[in-house]
Parts: C-alpha cells; sequence; structure tokens
DNA sequence: TTGTAAGCGTTATCAT
DNA sequence: ATGATAACGCTTACAA
C-alpha cells in the first residue's frame, strides 16, 4: 500500500524498511553499471522503495556528485517565435535526458545577472544566444560550459543553420523570378546570423552582376516593429528608386514590412516581392502567405542541449565541430515575377 | 586581485582567507535580519568573499533549509504565443525574486513525468495551465504548492482573466453593429476559461432574445488547424444558414478562421466579423487586424509566480482569493456593421 | 556482497 | 560575537 504523506521518504527509511544499511539503498536505486548487489536484496530495497513513494533528491545528489542534471538557456525574448522554438526543442532534449532547464529572458534580467543566478544554482551547461554572449563582459563564461545559439563560430561551440545559404537562396528566388532591384533589411548588430543572411543575399546579387544601393540597405532591429519603419522609408522613396523585392533579416522583419504594405497600399506581390527567414507558424497566416527561408529553430535548441547533455561532447573535449543545419526556401504568395512598371 | 580559477570558492575558502570560521562566513554572507556578527568581522568576511569571487552554492543551501528557491512551470506548449507570455512574466517575477523557473513544456513529455521531475528537484511551487492538472490521476500533486493558469477556482488557487466578460464583450460589440446571426467556435475540453468565453458569449445573446443553433457551434482545438476547420465547416454552410459574426475561443482559432476565410474569398468583414480572444502579437499582423478581446497573459504568469514566491501566501495559508483580471475589449479592421445581404 | 565512515557546501543549534 | 558540532540526503571509498 502505497504512502503517500508530505513527509519526504529518505534512503534512510527505505532502507529501514528494507532492512538494510542506507548506502545499500542507493547503490541500488542510483548506480547504474558497477552496482553488484545480491538479487535478493536489490528486490527488496525496490519493494520498499516503491512501497514507500521513494523519490531520490536531487539537489543532495548533485552536491554530491558535483552535477546539478540541469541546464540554463537565455533567450533574448521568449515571445519571439524563434526562440520560443529553440527552447522548445532544448526543453524536449533535457526532460528527455533527465535534465532540468532553467529558462531565463533577457527582457527580463541582463544576462549577466542570469548567468550569475545560474552559476549559484552549478548548471551543468548553458545554451545562450550569441547576441547576449557578446555583450557580456569578458570572463562572465568562464568555467561554464556554452553553447551559441545560431552562431558556428567564435569563443565557444555553436549550433547554427547555413545562414549565408538562406540569404544565397533568397537571392536566386528573386533573382529568378526576374527582380532587378533588391533591399535588404536587418539590424547592423554584430550577430553572426544576421550578418551572414545579409552576405550570402549579397554576395548572390554581386554574382549576377547586381549591387545594393545604400538607400536599399535599411537598418534596423529584426523585429515588427523594425520592419515596419523600415518598410516605410522604402516605401517612401520616389518610384523608380524603389525596390521591386526586399528580403528581410527575419520573419517578425518581413512580417512587420508585410504589414506596412497593406497599410500603405503597397500591393504583394504585385508591387513588391517579400522574402523572410526563419519560417515561423506566423508566416502562414498573413495575406498573401510569406515566402521564406526555414531554419530548424527547434532542432537548433535540441543540438545546443544535446552537446550539454552528451557525455562524450560536455567539457569541450570532443566537440564536434556541429556541421551547419541546412535551410530550405518556402516559396508561398508573397513573391512573384517582376511586372513591367 | 579577484581570483577567477575553476575550483568553486566555498565558505571554508573566505573562512580561511578572512581568519574567521566557516559558519561565521555563512552568518555574514547569507542570513539576513539576525545576523549579529561585529562590523569588523563583517567587513573582512565580504572582502575576501569578494575577492575569491565566492558564490554561494545553492543546492547545499536548499539541501539545508529544504527549500529550492525555484519554481516549476508546465505550459502546453510553449509556442502558443499565450503560454509563451504566460512564462516571460512568471520567468521575470522569479528571477526577480532569486528563484529559477523550470520550464517544462508538455508537448515533450507528460506531465506526470514533468511533476515527478519536479519533485525530484525539490521545487518550492509548480504552475501548471488547468488542462494538464486536470488530465492528471488523483494525488498527482499532492504535497506540491500548486497555481492553476486561468482558472479561478477548483482544488488549488488559480490566477484568471475574467472570461465570462470576454465573452460577453465580443457579444455586446457584435451585437451593437447590428448582428443577429453568430457562431462559435471553441473545444470542448473541459477547460475553465474556454467554457466560461463561450457561456459570456451565450447568455448575452439570451439576454438580447437570441440563441446559438447547433450548426454554428463548432467545437475544435483551439488552435490555428482547429480554427481553419471549424471557419471551412462555417463556410460550407448555405448562405441563409451562414453566421454573419463569429466568436473564436482564443486568438489562434480565429487567426486560423481569418486564414480559411482569406483562402476561400469570404470577405472580412464584409461578409464576416470575426472576433478572438487573447490579444496576441500576431492579431496585429492580418490584414484586416483582428478585433480581439484583450487578456493580460503576461501578468497572468507574473501574479502566478508572485503567489508562490511570497511568503505571506506560500502553503495555501491566507491565500487571497484572487480577483479576476480584468478584460478589454480592442477593435481593430475584423468587425464591421452587419451589411443587408 | 554489504556495512561503516567520510564528505559534498550549506545552515542551524548550541556553547563559549 | 563567534566557534564547535551537527545536520540536510545523498554518493563514494574502504572495510569487513
Amino acid at each position: 500500500m502505497a504512502k503517500r504523506s508530505n513527509a519526504k521518504v529518505t534512503t534512510h527509511d527505505v532502507a529501514k524498511r528494507a532492512g538494510v544499511s542506507q548506502p545499500t539503498v542507493s547503490l541500488v536505486l542510483s548506480r547504474n553499471p558497477k552496482a553488484r548487489v545480491a538479487e535478493g536484496t536489490r528486490e527488496r530495497v525496490i519493494q520498499a522503495a516503491t512501497e514507500l513513494g521513494y523519490r531520490p533528491n536531487l539537489l543532495a545528489r548533485g552536491l554530491v556528485r558535483r552535477k546539478s542534471f540541469s541546464l540554463g538557456l537565455i533567450v533574448p525574448d521568449l515571445k519571439d517565435p524563434f526562440f520560443a522554438d529553440v527552447a522548445s526543442g532544448a526543453e524536449r532534449v533535457a526532460s528527455d535526458e533527465g535534465f532540468a532547464l532553467l529558462l531565463c529572458d533577457r527582457r527580463g534580467n541582463g544576462s549577466l545577472r542570469h548567468i550569475e543566478a545560474l552559476r549559484g544554482r552549478q548548471i551543468d551547461g548553458v545554451i545562450i544566444d550569441a547576441a547576449a554572449a557578446a555583450a557580456l563582459p569578458a570572463g562572465a563564461l568562464d568555467g561554464l560550459d556554452v553553447v551559441l545559439i545560431d552562431q558556428p563560430d567564435g569563443a565557444w561551440p555553436g549550433v547554427a543553420s547555413d545562414a549565408e545559404s538562406a540569404g544565397r537562396l533568397a537571392a536566386e528566388h528573386l533573382l529568378g523570378l526576374g527582380h532587378r532591384r533588391f533591399a535588404f533589411m536587418g539590424p547592423a548588430a554584430d550577430v553572426h546570423t544576421f550578418r551572414m543572411r545579409e552576405r550570402g543575399f549579397v554576395k548572390a546579387l554581386r554574382a549576377a552582376g547586381l549591387g545594393l544601393e545604400a538607400s536599399l540597405l535599411r537598418r534596423g532591429p529584426a523585429t515588427v516593429t523594425g520592419g515596419m519603419e523600415s518598410m516605410r522609408a522604402l516605401n517612401a522613396l520616389s518610384a523608380p528608386e524603389r525596390p521591386t523585392a526586399v528580403f528581410c533579416a527575419n520573419d517578425l522583419m518581413a512580417l512587420g514590412a508585410h504589414k506596412q504594405c497593406a497599410t500603405q497600399g503597397v500591393r504583394v506581390p504585385a508591387d513588391l516581392s517579400l522574402v523572410g527567414c526563419d519560417d515561423i507558424e506566423m508566416a502562414r497566416l498573413v495575406t498573401p502567405e510569406l515566402t521564406t527561408v526555414s531554419v530548424p529553430a527547434r532542432e537548433i535548441g535540441a543540438r545546443a542541449a544535446r552537446l550539454l547533455v552528451d557525455p562524450r561532447t560536455v567539457g569541450g573535449v570532443a566537440t564536434p565541430r556541429s556541421r551547419m543545419l541546412p535551410v530550405k526556401l518556402v516559396v508561398r504568395g508573397s513573391t512573384a515575377p517582376q511586372q513591367a512598371r
């Protein structure tokens, strides 16, 4: 008969009930391989444990094993669907492997403070977005197992998508549709992924003998608002100067641009083709649906967590130079062949 | 000179350096009020601690204090913007109060398994969505400090929005626009919030002498897909049977319905007025923008966390019967006066 | 194979 | 005011 009182059941309780010593209980219940314990004892212990509803105290275990079986995750903003996906993927892996995921949203407190809190909890590793890591004072991550989100190289290992290809795919798609006058919108911040998306886009244009004028390179935050403002600026250009196709650093910006066009009566894709990047769920909900480059956000989160959880890769030893995750162009309704004007 | 080696600094190290005993260090560094320690000693300890870069081990502290300073958060799906908001609000409060937030996504593993994992980590409380709590076997939450998301009454305290008013506001808005033929779409699941939104809507219609025919009550999951399917069913009705206004259990459904109308060429709001509920960011990105009832998701998460963090309310003692959080109608472009047909 | 003893890094209860 | 000493619940040698 299962007893389920509030008082926590410890290995001592189980030991007493099974008529063995406390460490024997520990041996049976926790240690996997070299637990050489008599079959009879083992059974009695296990039965006693289940009868009492024993549940190991992971704090105590962590204290002695010097491992907390928990991961920190620092994201710029949980409301950004891209990072919600990353979190979802990381949570899945962590949970499957018996790790807790300690969530930190930079919108609330600065990442430095989060890092300190995570240290105190003896986390086994931390997943952090590249922008936050870059903004941290030197040494803030010393002694921590770190995996960066969507940044392949740098001081720490990272899990990344093939951002340069993303930009190239967008450019090639638009070039194939006959466009010749392009704009790009994205943040100026030194975030690897955005930089590479931009670079891939520009390189592909160059390869086609085209360039990107300064007035058609709009700098702004990679948010809905940033997209709206950048789009407004583009729409304010005189007709001949205006681009016929725009690539946005991410879908949030693209959706902002999309909305701005709707507001101002600019027809997408008739007047303007729009390409985003990430393929968040929202991209399919607007009309016309957003053409975008799909990035496996959930998989990025999952792999990041796996790097920190897998005993073969922790500690930076034998960290496989993580190959980039492939991206894929998803053609929807926001792009169309260029019309003669 | 700050020393920042990898070896963790303990109270023993600090004690040695400050020339005091280890418990004295603890007294100075942790205990707040009744720490009666000489000013000189205190200063030496603090200086030694900063010099060594001491950081308390929260696992050890938790073990003896029998408190982990951590909260569990169980959500059905982080990608649902409503719950991303809840998480964001909860994280903010938790972080501010020195608590960690352990994130659990039910999409991954079942909530029972998550509960068990959280128990092992000695969490001080758990925030869980009402649907998950309802699906749990009896006793699964015994001995835990629980706060339900968006469910005011029941076995555990909850933080909720005024869901019945939400439904009423939607109905009154549509009635005021002259609509007389209504539909509702929402899940059949026994989730309090959705039930109350529906009830408030139906009651307000009744008060106006109107009812809701069975064919105009569409059951489906509160997701984008659910909204699309329900909308398709409504659009399949013969013209006279078709509603002129639809209230959706949440914005995800409403956006699905919105999209479905766009796909099928049903004009919103000319042919059909659409009202959602929650006011997620996405609601402003579609065209026409979605009229909806704004629900303070972030505040719900924040209050839930505060209930578990505030020493005055933990343990179920003196839990203030949390008054409902107010909701607000936000009129946008998806609703319009009923046209003569 | 199993029990004894020690220790993980704290906090808490005493003496002093 | 401060220092021994003993937990907290567990893992890990090391003995027996």
